[in-house]
DNA sequence: CAGTATCCGGCTTGATACTG
DNA sequence: CAGTATCAAGCCGGATACTG
């Protein structure tokens, strides 16, 4: 594949290539995480916190928002009154990122594997 | 695939799951995209600052160091006097990354051709 | 339960100028 | 040519406490 120079203007923000547009969206440290948790099916905050133990309350939350302004998660509220029920799930956006999401993960489970040392199986 | 609760330690740090390893090392604005232009073959240094033109010289240089740092790009000095050449190229390690990188540039591409615009092509 | 409020340190990125 | 030096701004992410 031939990656051209190219200018492309996305959400009013300019990229030098169509990969910056994906890593705009996908980049940093925890929207892949969060991302690639929500293809096995929607989950609820309380899930996705114990499934990223290392993630706080508050940077859960902001990437949580941020990935729903992206068009790439929605967010369903069940419950008026406390105790809230959330879900979060894939939007088709987001499931169109299955295969880039797939493929990152089988790329850190060889590093991991490789070079790696599992603490908590 | 199923994506179990995990902690695993790389480089002395910890991380919750294999994607987030494969984010430390290609995350950020700019590493995969240094990286998916290394995949055609090896590149000067200014050969990638005119390909990545929205890049500064001093962060090209840090994510350089970083990326050679991480073992995924070797660095080749041909000269010892002023005007330097210098190359760039793959590791290994780092074409193993090929699949994944061609991947996000692909999910990428079909994102700015539906909701991007292209300013320069 | 599912967040928000507040405070804050540090890393990332940028602009500009300079050098071997 | 291929960087480094310096200064500075801004965002990311963490700790802790609090709320509808």
């Amino acid at each position: 594949m031939e990656h051209k120079k190219r200018l492309i203007k996305y959400n009013d923000k300019m990229f030098s290539c169509a990969t910056s547009i994906a890593m705009e969206l996908i980049g940093g440290k925890w929207k892949s995480v969060i991302l690639i948790y929500l293809i096995d099916g929607s989950k609820r905050y309380s899930e996705l916190r114990k499934l990223i133990s290392t993630i706080t309350e508050r940077t859960l939350s902001l990437q949580l928002k941020q990935l729903e302004k992206d068009g790439l998660i929605t967010r369903k509220v069940y419950t008026k009154k406390p105790p809230l029920k959330v879900e979060y799930s894939l939007t088709k956006f987001g499931e169109s990122l299955a295969p880039v999401l797939n493929a990152i993960a089988q790329w850190g489970m060889a590093v991991a594997e490789e070079k790696g040392e599992v603490i908590e199986g």
